[in-house]
DNA sequence: GACACAAACGAACGATCGTTCTATAAAGTG
DNA sequence: CACTTTATAGAACGATCGTTCGTTTGTGTC
């Protein structure tokens, strides 16, 4: 990896986990600078634009999330398992990764919903690749008989991301240390509301 | 109502509609200025500080909500009727409203989670008040009989936050048409799930 | 060591930010 | 009407914003 390329990776880094508590939209290039003991001008050089950094803030955001969160669910068979290991893995991803204020590509959805642009287009982009994601994982959970054939697979991840959104507001916000429980509970109220109904003893 | 009351109240209103747009910290003194077609010195006396505009609109958007979504609701005798009432209403309550960019403490929540300060104890005031207005509002549902009396009801609101949540996204971000269709047979899964089971005929 | 190239710097640009000051215009009150 | 208070305007402040430019430093190659 040349000189350039280890720069710009130090510099993501540190937007990455600035970004995080700040906002994509907050962050500034003089703040980086400093933070990174760089001049602007220099820094500024690896990306040619405010809008480009943010991009490449937000593909870094993207891949650390495929890495920490799918891949290692990927190992498990599937089913069931895998899926409840990628939602244990999505809760707990800000925890995992260096993301002090939360998940950076969820905060900039609610950031950026009302500007079109490259921004906006590329977070979307992300959270609907994540829903085919999560759509495919709950279909294999449905096919190995786990699920009810008659799932309603998109309602069923729409309600996968109304767990995730309000355990990140509990705990963020009103400092809830049984967010996480409560998103479990919720999880397994969705699993149990679709599961297939086995003979009683 | 003087002069000053008469103006503030219409900075406020623009400003109210323009943070739904750009989030309370995007907001200006200068943007505002020119929107309201004052300069920017006359705006800024009103308040005092950006802070305190910024505060004075949270007051706003809080007031709003309560006359809007739960004091309509209150009309209806207490239980389950009432509670969907609210659970509409505060669904539909950015369209209601002059919110183009959706509701302005649910995205300042999102904003502010991670810098304390007087802006964010506001944003967190007014949801614990939200999530106590919920949790009597189920309470009685409970009284009622209509839910069982073992509901956990800090569960059950954690649930409708996630289901308001998961709706604003998939409604702003993803311009889904079935957002509200969703929103409610996931409300609906939640109210089957702890409704008393009557007898079968 | 000479050379080509990439990387980082420092200074400056115009714009906008929140804020302060002083002065003028309007509104409210007797 | 006159008088006091309030409301608004205008100019300017220092700070920061993203960006551009020219220069210097560093790296890798013949």
């Amino acid at each position: 990896m040349g000189k350039g390329e280890q720069t710009r990776q130090t510099i993501l880094d540190e937007a990455f986990s600035l970004a995080s508590c700040i906002g994509v939209g907050g962050l500034s290039i003089g703040v980086l600078a400093d933070r990174t003991h760089m001049s602007k001008s220099g820094l500024f050089a690896h990306f040619g634009s405010k809008e480009e950094l943010q991009l490449a803030v937000l593909r870094e955001s993207q891949q650390r999330f495929a890495e920490v969160v799918v891949r290692p669910a990927l190992r498990l068979p599937r089913g069931l398992g895998r899926l409840r290991a990628i939602v244990v893995n999505w809760l707990d991803w800000t925890k995992t990764c260096n993301l002090p204020g939360g998940c950076v590509i969820n905060a900039a959805a609610a950031e950026f919903d009302d500007q079109p642009g490259p921004l906006r287009d590329e977070v979307r982009n992300a959270l609907l690749a994540l829903n085919r994601t999560l759509a495919a994982t709950v279909a294999k959970a449905v096919e190995t008989g786990e699920l009810r054939a008659d799932t309603d697979i998109e309602q069923f991840v729409f309600e996968l991301n109304g767990i995730y959104q309000a355990t990140q507001q509990r705990r963020r916000l009103f400092d809830d240390p049984d967010a996480d429980r409560r998103a479990l509970a919720a999880f397994d109220r969705l699993v149990r509301d679709h599961a297939v109904i086995h003979a009683k003893e």
